[in-house]
DNA sequence: TCACTTGTGGAAAAAAGTGGGTCGAAATCC
DNA sequence: GGATTTCGACCCACTTTTTTCCACAAGTGA
């Protein structure tokens, strides 16, 4: 189960290296192909491909698809793309992508148990602790859960 | 059940001592994976592996996530990863949890029964007596509870 | 004082991450 | 159509970081 921030970069090239911690539990768990894609074009999500099979299967299994379900995978498929780990753990981000989600620079890589989702750090932060600052909300569900 | 405050610091490779007395009652009951996090970056928590598992059941286990509590959980997310203590009974901090809770230098390591908070010593402090000196309040608290 | 535990610092080894170079395929432009 | 450029795949080598291990210092208690 994949937890956590670890933070990576993408160099001048456009690749991005798959943090150690991930790519290994990744790779052994899943194999070497991920599906790399974005819904907002805000920040990019890559999907082991067996995992991103079982999402494909559950979303042609809904018998009449809403417009906005339409709408939702030609999102998806308008960013997405099946790739795979260079020798060295890195994926090349597609061009749309990086323009799109700022995949350039520092980015941090987050854990979300199957797959990992990878924003633009300063993005991110941004959004969640300017953008979205700290509120009594906040306070009441640190102490509900203890955290 | 972990309590009180072990004086500890963090090294210049930005390791943790946890403090022996704590240690060992991790180690015996739990392990030696911790998932490290913080919610505001003010301080860090430290949870043994098992005990984080079942707030995250806890967690999912609440059916629709307001965007309050998604939020929530990103930021925990954007600082938390999974660490385990080496031979010498330290954890490695994070560079960005090192940054922002100001994970250097002296620290106080505070048992909260089932896992630790860890604070800048000095931040701590002036918290708790120049930003929120002692009040008639407090004294009220004091004596209600006999402490 | 001596044995023992706890905490600290740092060197050496291993692993992870980074930066390019080359080559071939595809796209683009005369 | 042929020359030129761009882009991605693959590979190699270097740098940096992390891990592991060892040894010593400080503190504690007998």
């Amino acid at each position: 189960m994949l937890r956590g921030n670890h933070p990576a970069r993408v160099d001048d090239k456009g690749r991005l290296k798959i943090p150690n911690a991930f790519r290994v539990l990744l790779e052994a768990q899943y194999g070497p192909e991920v599906f790399v894609t974005s819904v907002t074009g805000e920040y990019v999500r890559v999907y082991p491909m067996p995992v991103w099979l079982e999402i494909e299967r559950k979303l042609a299994a809904v018998p009449q698809s809403s417009p906005a379900r339409q709408r939702f995978l030609d999102r998806v498929n308008f960013f997405g793309q099946v790739l795979s780990l260079d020798k060295q753990g890195r994926v090349l981000i597609p061009q749309l992508l990086r323009e799109s989600a700022a995949m350039s620079g520092e980015v941090a890589v987050l854990g979300l148990m199957n797959h990992v989702a990878v924003w633009n750090h300063k993005r991110l932060h941004d959004r969640l602790f300017k953008k979205e600052p700290f509120t009594d909300e906040d306070g009441r569900v640190l102490a509900e859960f203890g955290i």
